[in-house]
Formats: structure tokens, C-alpha cells, sequence
DNA sequence: TCGGAAACATACTCTGTGTATGTTCGTATA
DNA sequence: TATACGAACATACACAGAGTATGTTTCCGA
């Protein structure tokens, strides 16, 4: 497939991976626009000429990062879900309960939720999920709706609601102080299992 | 209780608020990181000057242009509520629906689901929402779940999730080309009425 | 071994924010 | 009614950061 690469090809991709390391770590701690392309480069012990050299300009960069954490997590959510291959609910469980985990940690949350859509705008945002997360939520709504444990809904509708409903969790518990942290993410899975279909049996009377 | 505005008081007064309506459409139009204050002032025939005498800096301007369209939007919602006197049942749908509708606009839903989280940083604007459209939802919440319309949830993760929820849809709808908007308010409506408890009938056997 | 191109660094331009200072004009006071 | 004062702006300047143009080094293939 891809022959072998040349020394120098090794340090350019290698130069390549500490920047989007790097621009990760500021783009999630600071923000798309708090962040300086000047820092990000001295990051590396590297120059702004670095990084124009690689990316076109700062969104491409914060693109790259962006897909580059999206593709992190559809693997992890992906292997979730390999782990109950005969038992659909179960995966799409351990699915959703992995992507929760993902929006949780401040890198994935951040990133993908607060800055995402102002760095690439909402129109590309929306299209760009369309091929990560919304993409995956769909394919597992569609299948819970097959095996019947949902109504037979809006498909692409209710999974981009679950979307956001995942999401917003998701940031809201990666900014919650951590002695509540516990109490909060359990109350966001009671609320989300009531919201998906679940109901409570009533109070013993 | 207040006196007679001096003429000097009116004229600073009109200033102040076309800067804060040209403020809201450029912020709505281009982003607040898109939006340059030289051009605020241009579309009222003032210069920079005028904008830093009447705010601190371009985040107190977009501030206040929050402030601003958050408390229309309750004063919407609190008439639409204020029509079902007799039961709470309706007024809370009233409540809702009208809050749906105040997201769908182009101002309201860029403004305060797009750019605030940022502008203002995530925490800044969780603690206004607390004041606004999220404190107005806990209410509703709250009553429908004394009324026993609602399970007993808890109320706080379950009226942020309820006001994600709406957002979410408001602004999705608000960037659906018209010839899809009525068909997709609608599945928006179907859905969040499911999530909010209510089960469609088993189909006709 | 040498020409060229990739992988950067350096230097410059330009836009936009924030601030410091200047100017006008209404208004209170003598 | 003359004047002094301060609010309401305008003008001018400093500075940061994005983007671009150009220079420099070093690897690699012919």
C-alpha cells in the first residue's frame, strides 16, 4: 500500500502530530479564538511558518484537530458496542454510554460541542456530524426503532435530538465541580433513560 | 420615580439603543467573532467611540444585546402562558411552544444558542440561563411535576436537558430551508412530546 | 554532485481591539 | 446671561494576531 517513508517524510508527519497535539490542548484550554497560532508553534519549539506550512490557515487547522478527536471517538464507541454482538440493546447501551463518556472529558466536549460550531461554522458543524456522531446515534436509533424497543419516530429528527441530548449532558458534567459530579451524571442518566422511553414504575403505594 | 429625561439624557438614550439593534443584527448576521465594532457604528453614522463610551468592550456590548433579546423572549413567554390562567396543563404548553418559536427566529437562536455560550464563556452563560429561558423551564418543570404530569425527575438536570432540548430544535429548525421547515417542526414536536412523556397509541393491530 | 523541492523560518501587511486624548455642546450655577 | 464643567462623542495611537511573501536550510533523486 504506502511504501516506506523517507526520513524526511517521518519528521514532517512528526512535526504534524505535535501540532495538532498542541493545538488541541490550546484549542480545548482556550478556545478557537483565545488561542495564537504564535503559541501553538512555540508549543513545539516551532514558528508560525510551521503551521502555515501544514494547514492552510487556522480553521483548517482546528478542522484537522476537530476530525482528528471524532475519529478517536467513533473507535472507542465503536469497540463499546463490539462488546455485545448479540444483543443489540446492549450494544446500542454501551454505545450511547461510551459517547456520554466522550462528551465528558474536556478535550471532546469542548471541542466539539462549545467551539465547533462558531470555528467551522453551524452549517458545517451540523454536515461534519452528519458523518461522526449523529451518524452513529442515527444508525443505532434506527435499529432500536427495528427491534422495537423505540416508537417508530422521525428517525433522523429523534437522533439528532438524542444528539444534543448526549452532548449537552455531556459539557454541562465535564464543567460540573467534582463533588457533585457523581450525583449529576447520575441524574442525567435517569433523566436520559426516562427521555428515550423508559418509565418508572410507580412509588410502591 | 424617574424625573423628566434632560434632552442631552434622550439623545445618549436613542444612541445607546441603536447600537445595541445594529449590534443584534450584525451579531446574528456574521458572529460576534465576525461582527468589527467600526462597523456597528457605521450603520448609525457614529464612530468606535460612541460604542466604547456607552459599553466597556465588544463582550459588554454583546452582553447586553443577550440581556436584551433574553428578556423579550420572557416577556413572549409569559403572555403566551398568561392566556391559559385556568390550567396549568395548557399554560405550560403554551410556555413551551412559544419558547420553541422564540428559538426558531434568526436573532434569538444564533444569538443565544450559538454565539453567547462563547462570547460570554460556557459558565457565564449557564449562570444567565439560570436567569432566563432555563429558569422559566425549571418553573414549568416543577409545576408539571407537582400536578403529577411529569414523574419525579430531578427537576434541575431535567429542565436543563428540556431547555437543551428546545434550543437545539429552535436553532436546527432556524437553518432548515423553508420548503423542509413545516414537515420537520412538526417530527421536532412529535419527538419532544414523546421525550416529554407522552406515548403514541400502539398502531392498529 | 548538483538541481530542485519540501520543510520550515523571517519579515511584512493588514485588520481589529482597546486606550488615550481631543472636541463639541448641553446644562447647571454665579 | 456669561461661564465653567462634564457628558457624549470623535480622533489618534498602540498593540496583538492572522495571513502572505520571501528567504534559508536540508534532504533526496537523477
Amino acid at each position: 500500500m504506502s511504501r516506506v517513508k523517507s526520513r524526511r517524510e517521518q519528521y514532517s508527519e512528526a512535526t504534524r502530530a505535535a501540532l495538532l497535539e498542541a493545538a488541541a490542548r490550546r484549542f480545548a484550554e482556550h478556545g478557537f479564538a483565545g488561542t495564537a497560532l504564535e503559541d501553538v508553534a512555540a508549543d513545539i519549539q516551532a514558528t508560525r511558518g510551521a503551521v502555515y506550512h501544514h494547514f492552510a490557515n487556522k480553521t483548517a487547522l482546528f478542522r484537522a484537530v476537530y476530525e482528528d478527536v471524532e475519529t478517536t471517538m467513533l473507535t472507542r464507541v465503536k469497540e463499546a458496542a463490539a462488546a455485545h454482538p448479540d444483543d443489540v440493546g446492549a450494544a446500542a447501551d454501551a454505545a450511547l454510554a461510551m459517547f456520554l463518556e466522550c462528551c465528558c472529558e474536556p478535550v471532546y466536549g469542548r471541542l466539539v460541542w462549545q467551539e465547533a460550531p462558531v470555528a467551522l461554522g453551524w452549517q458545517e458543524w451540523k454536515a461534519s456530524e452528519e458523518r461522526y456522531a449523529f451518524g452513529m446515534i442515527e444508525a443505532t436509533v434506527r435499529t432500536l426503532i427495528e427491534v422495537g424497543k423505540l416508537p417508530p419516530l422521525p428517525v433522523i429528527t429523534f437522533a439528532r435530538t438524542v444528539f444534543h441530548l448526549l452532548g449537552s449532558a455531556g459539557i454541562d458534567l465535564a464543567l460540573t465541580a467534582e463533588p457533585d459530579k457523581a450525583r449529576v451524571k447520575d441524574e442525567y442518566l435517569q433523566v436520559l433513560r426516562y427521555m428515550l422511553g423508559e418509565r418508572p414504575g410507580p412509588a410502591t403505594p
